[in-house]
DNA sequence: TGTGAAGGCAAGTACGAAAA
DNA sequence: TTTTCGTACTTGCCTTCACA
């Protein structure tokens, strides 16, 4: 499984290339993958994390770890979706249709397509994503759709010219086509390395091209290391049988579990663990792991060498999956149950820890002004259906001639309709948790304001 | 002739309904 | 309650066709 061998290495080296575009701005549109800034809880979870303060999470993170020397390039877990300002990331230029952006490549992460990893303006946005904005959607094929110069990335990653990142370690098994799945022939293979080494170049210098005026070091091709025959075909596998299901729903330990971990101090039942496995785990060599209470006491006083050692152990993955887990508990909670003092309280602080709260802000406003917008606009169409109306009915009693009135209100909205869609708010921007995926909001009687 | 777009097909996923 | 089955859907690759 590749997310428990998830290694540390660093992305690949094509062109270190600055984000140019802010931080605050970045989000996503991918529903289940919410754009989640990473850091410490630990250490900010009472911090005022004000927008300019990024760098300062990233230093938190990293600025003391055995990684601090400037040629170190900071892993990336599939969280990690956002770039921090002056953080190395490198991206070739990719289009779309007339779309042009930039992909990341230690965000292009297998099987890639509901990776978000290419900026377009301020959205971070995936390749499927990438090919809706580039109207090339109906074309079923986003590796073909998107094209980095003038070659399709299909053909630079056939090339290994580009790849996923760290592909080696972290694929998901999803991204081989059957047609290699399906033991092609020896022929067909041979044709297709020989095509692939004869290309290589050639779209290697492209890429350097297109991203030319900066350090071209080349893409790390990870084929060498790959090991083909141990790609598992896309989705289920034949003769499968299926398993019962398993129900993500909060069960008791989960919630205490939760309820823990975003808490100031150690839970009720965290403090009584410690004294009943001091007892028990008080001889290391008998359970054969540290006593519950050192770990916990490391990883509250501590975090800095906690994770630190997590990290170096290669086991963080697990943490983060855990949290990942937990996150989803509690929109679950959220979702399902009568908002309590503490879901509420566990929301806010989840926010602050992660440093959302900023575009938790602008949300809420792009909703005010969304609603706004809407109840504005059937008004108008309201106003203007009664007009048309009237005319109808006038026209009906005098029995003749034409009704110029109404064609004059019709063509009137229309271009109303036109003229205030510079208006509109592009709820788009901080519409993306809806677990139905409608991006229309309720209209609410009363006021615009939903607080 | 090369390229891009559109559509077809294959393989697998996910999920609900029905059967054991 | 568990397992099996059917089906809509997703994804990726290939073929065909139109166009410059």
């Amino acid at each position: 499984m590749c997310d428990e061998e998830m290694s540390m290495s660093p992305p690949p080296t094509l062109s270190p290339h600055h984000v140019a575009a802010p931080y605050e701005g970045y989000k996503t549109e991918e529903l289940d993958s919410p754009l989640l800034p990473l850091h410490s809880a630990v250490n900010l979870e009472h911090s005022s994390m004000r927008g300019d303060d990024k760098n300062v999470v990233y230093q938190i993170m990293y600025a003391h770890s055995q990684h601090s020397d400037s040629s170190y390039t900071r892993p990336v877990t599939p969280l990690q979706i956002t770039i921090p300002d002056g953080d190395a990331s490198p991206t070739v230029p990719v289009s779309c249709g007339a779309v042009n952006g930039r992909m990341h490549l230690n965000l292009f992460m297998c099987p890639g397509i509901h990776q978000p990893c290419i900026e377009v303006g301020n959205d971070l946005l995936s390749p499927k994503q990438f090919t809706v904005r580039g109207d090339k959607e109906r074309q079923k094929d986003w590796k073909a759709s998107i094209r980095v110069g003038k070659t399709s990335l299909r053909t630079h990653m056939e090339a290994a010219t580009i790849d996923f990142y760290d592909h080696a370690n972290r694929c998901s098994g999803k991204c081989q086509s059957r047609n290699y799945v399906n033991a092609p022939s020896d022929e067909a293979v041979q044709a297709r390395k020989s095509k692939r080494s004869s290309e290589a170049a050639f779209l290697k210098n492209e890429i350097e091209n297109e991203i030319a005026g900066r350090e071209a070091s080349g893409v790390e091709t990870e084929t060498d290391t790959k090991k083909p025959n141990e790609k598992k075909a896309r989705g289920r596998p034949r003769g499968s049988v299926n398993k019962p299901r398993v129900s993500i729903k909060t069960e008791p330990q989960d919630e205490s579990f939760f309820d823990e971990f975003f808490t100031d101090g150690p839970s009720p039942q965290a403090e009584l663990e410690p004294q009943s496995d001091q007892s028990s785990s008080s001889n290391r060599n008998q359970n054969q792991c540290s006593p519950y209470g050192e770990v916990m006491n490391c990883l509250q006083n501590d975090p800095m060498n906690f994770w630190s050692q997590m990290q170096n152990s290669g086991v963080i993955g697990h943490f983060c999956d855990d949290i990942i887990v937990s996150a989803i508990n509690l929109k679950h909670t959220s979702l399902e149950q009568p908002m309590n003092p503490n879901t509420a309280n566990m929301l806010t602080r989840t926010a602050y820890s992660l440093g959302i709260q900023s575009v938790i802000v602008h949300r809420v406003q792009s909703i005010e002004r969304n609603v706004y917008q809407q109840r504005k606009h059937e008004e108008m169409f309201s106003e203007i259906q009664a007009n048309v109306e009237k005319e109808q009915r006038l026209k009906n009693q005098q029995h003749s001639g034409t009704s110029t009135g109404s064609e004059e209100n019709l063509h009137t909205a229309l271009e109303m309709h036109i003229e205030n869609e510079e208006e509109l708010i592009d709820v788009g921007k901080y519409e993306t948790y809806s677990e139905s995926g409608d991006s229309t909001y309720q209209l609410l009687s009363g006021p615009s304001s939903i607080l």
